[in-house]
DNA sequence: AATGAATGAGGCTTCATTCAT
DNA sequence: TATGAATGAAGCCTCATTCAT
C-alpha cells in the first residue's frame, strides 16, 4: 500500500471513529457532519468522498460494531476449556452481554438500529485479517455439529435467542427495569436454556 | 365541558392524531411541525399551546398507541370463552401480533420506540372512559391469580414474553427475516409456552 | 389592507426590487440569497416566503419589467399627435431602445432572458391600475384597426420586428458592434418601414 | 506532431468535445469541471493545463461551433449551382436553421451566447485545413461582388440578417411560438429579401 | 505532463420558535 | 386562545482549485 493510499485509509478511519465517538455521545440526531470533521481533523468535503452521509455511516457502524463484538466472544470462549452448545452460547451471550453493560453508549447504539438482516450480515462478516475466512455464523454452525445433539431451524433458534437477549438486556442495563442485569442474568440464561432445548431434535 | 373548552380539546386531539399519522409515514425525524400544524388545519403557534415539541407528542403517542393495543386485546379476549393464562396471554398476544402485521407503520413507530418503562407506565394506564378503575396489568395479575398453578416473578414473565415478542416480531413483520411471521407463530407460541413454565411454581 | 398585509407587500417589494439592482449589477449568476436579502433588510427565510429561488425571481422580473417598458412607451405615445401604425410603432421602438441605451444593464438583462412567449404574455398583462382593462398588445391591435390600410399576420409582423429590434439594438448599444446605435437607427426604421410593407394587404 | 504531442491534443479533444456535449444536455450552470473530466476520462488537474475555466471552454465553443455551420453551409452552397446574391444566402440561411431545428440543444447553447462581436470573429476564422486561407465574411463579400447588383453598408446589411434569422428561429424552433418554423420560414425569407433590396444601390 | 485526494469557502434551504396582532 | 409572518441559526452539500506525488 502506497504512502497515498495509507493516508487515505487513516482519513477514513479517523471519520469512521470519530463519528462512532460522537454517535455514541450525542446521538446520531444530534450530530452532525462539521461535529464529525472537526473532531476528525479533516476538511467538510473528505466526509464525502468516503461516504454518502450521516446515516451511511451509521449504518456501517453498527454492522461492525456488532459484528466485533461476537467475534471478540467467540475468541475469549476458544481461550476456554469450554465445551458443548449451550454452556458455549451462554458464554458468548455473557461476555456479550458484560461488554455491553460496560459500555453503555455502544448498548444504546447497536440496539436502537439493529436489525436481523444486518446482524444476520455482521455475523458472516469474515473476521478481519482472518487467515481461514471463518465468520461468527459458521463457528456457530459449527458448534451445533459437534454438540451431541441435533438441532433443527438453527437459525431461528439464534434468532430468538439473540432478540430476546437484546430486548430485555436494553433494558434491563439502560433502565434498570424491571430489574438489573446481574438479577436478570439468572431468568434469561434459564430462558436460553428452554429455548435450546425447544430446538433439539429428540426421537 | 364548555363549548370553548370543547373547541380546544379538538385541536389538541387534530394535532395529536395528525402527528400519528405523519410520524408513522414519514417517520419521525422527517415530519416538521409545520406539516402536523398545516395538516391538522390549525395555526403554527397553535401547537406551542399543547405541546412543547415534536417529542413531546412522539412520547405520548407511543405510551397512548401500545396501551390501546394491549386494551384492546383484552376486550377481545372477554367476548371469547377462553380460560386459563396461557391461552389468554397466546390469544392476546396473537391478537397484537396480528394488528401489528396490519398496520406496519405502527409496528415500527411503536417498537422502534419503545422501552419497558414507557410500556409499563402504558399497561398501567385506566381503560378509558372506564368505569371500574382497571388496566391491562391489573387484568394481566388477575389471570395469574385465577389460573389452577402459581407463579413467581409475575413482572418478569411478562417482561420476556413481551421483549422476545416485540423483537422477533419486528424483524419477520417488517422484513419477514428470518421467516415470515406466519412461519415463526408456531415456534414463538411454543417458546412463549415454555417462558410460563419456566415461572411456574412447582412444589 | 390591513397593516400586517401591508407589511408583507413592503417586504417582497424589497425582495423584488432588490434582486432586480443586483442581477443586473453584478449578474445573475453572481447574485445569491444571501446578497439580496441582506441588501433587502430582511432575514433569509423570508426569501423563502414568497419566491421558490432565484431563478423565480428572475423570471418574474423579466416578464414585469419587459411589460413596463413597452407600457410606458404607449403612455408616451398617447401624450404626443402622432397617428398612423408606422409611425406608432417607430415612435415606441424608438422610446424604447433609448429607454435601454440609457440602461444598459436592464438591457442585459433583458435581452439575455426574454422568450418570445414570456414577452407576449408581458404584453398581454393588463396595465397596473388600469381601470379599463387595457395591455399592450391590445393597444397594438387597435393601432392595426385604426390605419388606413389592413394588415395579414398582425402577431407575426410584431415578432419580426421585436426580435430584429431586440438582436440588433442589443449588439449596438452594449458593445457598438457593428455600430453605435444612433449610427444604426435609421437604417433598423427603414427595415421596420419594409417589414410592415410587407405585411400589409394591396388588393 | 510527435507521440507526445498527440496525446496531449487527445486530451484536450476530449475535453473540449465533453464540455460541448454536456453544456449542451446539462446546461452550462449545471455542469461542473468534475462532469466534464469524469466523462472525458481524465483527471481534474489536467483540466487545469488547457483552459483556465468552465467559461474559458464555453467561449472558445460558441465560436468554434458558430462558425462551423456557417462553413458548413458554405460549402453545400459550392456543391450547388446556385447563383446570385439572394439566392445564396437564403441557401445558406436555409441550411443553418435546419440544422438547427434537428440539434435544438445546440441552437440554446449557440444563441443564447451569441453577440455578433463573438459571431463576426468567428467568420473570419479561415476555414480549418484550409488551403486557400478563405473564411465565410470573404465569401460572402465575394458573393456581393458578384453579383449584379452594388449594395452599400454590406456588414450591417448581414447583420441585420443574422440577428433576426437568430432571433425569430430562436423562438420558432424552441418554443414554437409564435408559430412553427416551418410555417414562420416564407415570411423569414420574404423579410430576407427586402432587407437585401433596402441595402441595393439604385442609381 | 498527469494525477486525484484534499480542501474549505460558500451556496442553498429548512424549520423550531417567537411575538405582535 | 389563536394566528402566521418573520426570524436566523444551523444543517447539508457542492465544487473550483491546489499541490504533493
Amino acid at each position: 500500500m502506497g504512502k497515498l493510499d495509507k493516508n487515505k485509509q487513516l482519513k477514513k478511519d479517523a471519520l469512521f471513529n470519530t463519528a462512532f465517538e460522537l454517535f455514541t455521545t450525542k446521538g446520531i440526531n444530534k450530530t452532525t457532519i462539521s461535529d464529525i470533521v472537526q473532531q476528525a481533523g479533516v476538511a467538510k468535503g473528505t466526509f464525502y468522498l468516503y461516504f454518502t452521509d450521516k446515516y451511511d455511516v451509521k449504518n456501517k457502524l453498527i454492522s461492525k460494531k456488532a459484528g466485533d463484538l461476537f467475534i471478540k466472544g467467540e475468541r475469549e470462549l476458544r481461550k476456554t476449556q469450554i465445551s458443548g452448545l449451550e454452556p458455549s452460547i451462554i458464554f458468548i451471550i455473557d461476555y456479550v452481554v458484560n461488554e455491553l453493560e460496560r459500555d453503555r453508549p455502544l448498548l444504546a447504539f447497536i440496539s436502537k438500529n439493529l436489525s436481523w438482516g444486518v446482524f444476520r450480515a455482521a455475523l458472516n462478516t469474515p473476521l478481519d485479517n482472518s487467515e481461514n475466512g471463518n465468520n461468527f455464523y459458521e463457528g456457530y454452525l459449527q458448534l451445533l455439529e459437534e454438540d451431541e445433539y441435533s438441532y433443527c431451524n438453527r437459525e431461528l433458534m439464534l434468532f430468538s435467542i439473540i432478540e430476546l437477549v437484546s430486548g430485555t438486556c436494553h433494558s434491563c442495563i439502560l433502565y434498570n427495569e424491571p430489574l438489573p442485569l446481574k438479577d436478570y442474568k439468572p431468568f434469561l440464561y434459564q430462558t436460553i436454556h428452554r429455548i435450546i432445548e425447544q430446538y433439539k431434535i429428540t426421537d
